[in-house]
RNA sequence: CGGAUGCCGCGU
């Protein structure tokens, strides 16, 4: 069972939906066919790889539906931007606990819709940590910065995600400065923290303190690693992306993708073919990249013909 | 009890 569990988190990480089935496919056929977990699972997984039909098929179908499986259904609903589904499926439920309303609360913020979500939070009974930084993250993506402020003052507990969510919200809407006496306040700095941090003075213009920040970190994941590539992408250095690339130990389609659009940027469309086909597995994304790299070029025959070769056109 | 779904950073 543990297996096919993580079977189907990876197809749903990578949004493999063609492997996605098969597993689905094996698990009908093994012994498991009935587990009231492996259903939650294809759910989640159908839900990630963006097939809303295939996870209400498999929500409906389930014969081990439970509590969980509500929150899950909504959760899928809401990734995919089915939001009056999610609502429908939010009254609907049983029972809600506190991640039914959480989730609920952060499709409002997706879907533009901060009184709403404000109205949830309010009718909230308890608010744990996540529900008060998804109400946090709501202003400061909508770019309220005071109201954001405001909630994070009012928040029961400070942990480094609801630093990070307030200041990337600082970031995100040119403010700098409050960005950096934050930094300077939290206690504690994660990865997370690092890469937001050092990916601020890039779009600073200082990426030699970018780059530092980067070779200071004790730990780089594979997102640090990415945004340091992307990074030198946008600069035009595509050899320091290249170098990089080489030294990153994990790499996953992000990384892949950032390398072909540094030879993008850096005017080497044949590097970035070259880069392109040597991947180990392309999303929509990465195909999508290229195609307008090609189409922005001016060489909208070659666009053409990747876009003829796409396996599957969503 | 355990499993599972919700928050912050990377390419489109």
């Amino acid at each position: 069972v543990q297996e096919y569990v993580k079977l189907l988190k990876f197809a749903g990480q990578a949004k493999n939906l063609a492997e996605g089935k098969r597993i689905h496919r094996e698990i009908e056929t093994s012994s498991f066919s009935s587990d009231k977990f492996l259903s939650d699972h294809l759910i989640d997984m159908y839900g990630k790889c963006g097939s809303v039909h295939e996870a209400r098929a498999a929500f409906e179908q389930s014969k081990q539906r439970n509590w969980n499986s509500w929150n899950v259904i909504i959760s899928a609903f809401a990734q995919n931007r089915h939001f009056h589904d999610a609502m429908f499926a939010f009254e609907r439920m049983p029972k809600r606990d506190a991640i039914s309303w959480t989730t609920m609360l952060k499709a409002y913020a997706k879907a533009g819709e901060l009184k709403e979500a404000v109205n949830l939070f309010d009718n909230m009974l308890k608010r744990d940590d996540v529900a008060w930084n998804n109400m946090l993250a709501a202003y400061a993506q909508e770019g309220n910065l005071c109201k954001a402020l405001l909630t994070f003052d009012l928040m029961p507990q400070w942990t480094v995600v609801s630093w990070n969510t307030l200041i990337s919200g600082y970031l995100e809407h040119g403010c700098a400065d409050e960005a950096t006496k934050l930094f300077d306040q939290m206690p504690e700095e994660t990865v997370v923290s690092k890469t937001v941090k050092f990916r601020a003075s890039a779009q600073a213009g200082n990426i030699h303190a970018a780059r530092s920040i980067f070779e200071s970190m004790t730990e780089r994941d594979v997102v640090a690693w990415n945004a340091m590539i992307s990074t030198y992408g946008e600069n035009g250095s595509s050899d320091e992306a290249k170098k990089l690339f080489d030294r990153a130990r994990e790499r996953n389609v992000i990384s892949w993708t950032s390398l072909v659009t540094a030879f993008t940027l850096g005017g080497q469309i044949d590097r970035a073919t070259g880069a392109f086909k040597r991947m180990p597995g392309h999303d929509s994304a990465s195909w999508n990249f290229l195609i307008t790299a090609y189409a922005q070029t001016g060489q909208d025959t070659e666009s053409k013909r990747l876009f003829d070769e796409l396996p599957m056109k969503d």
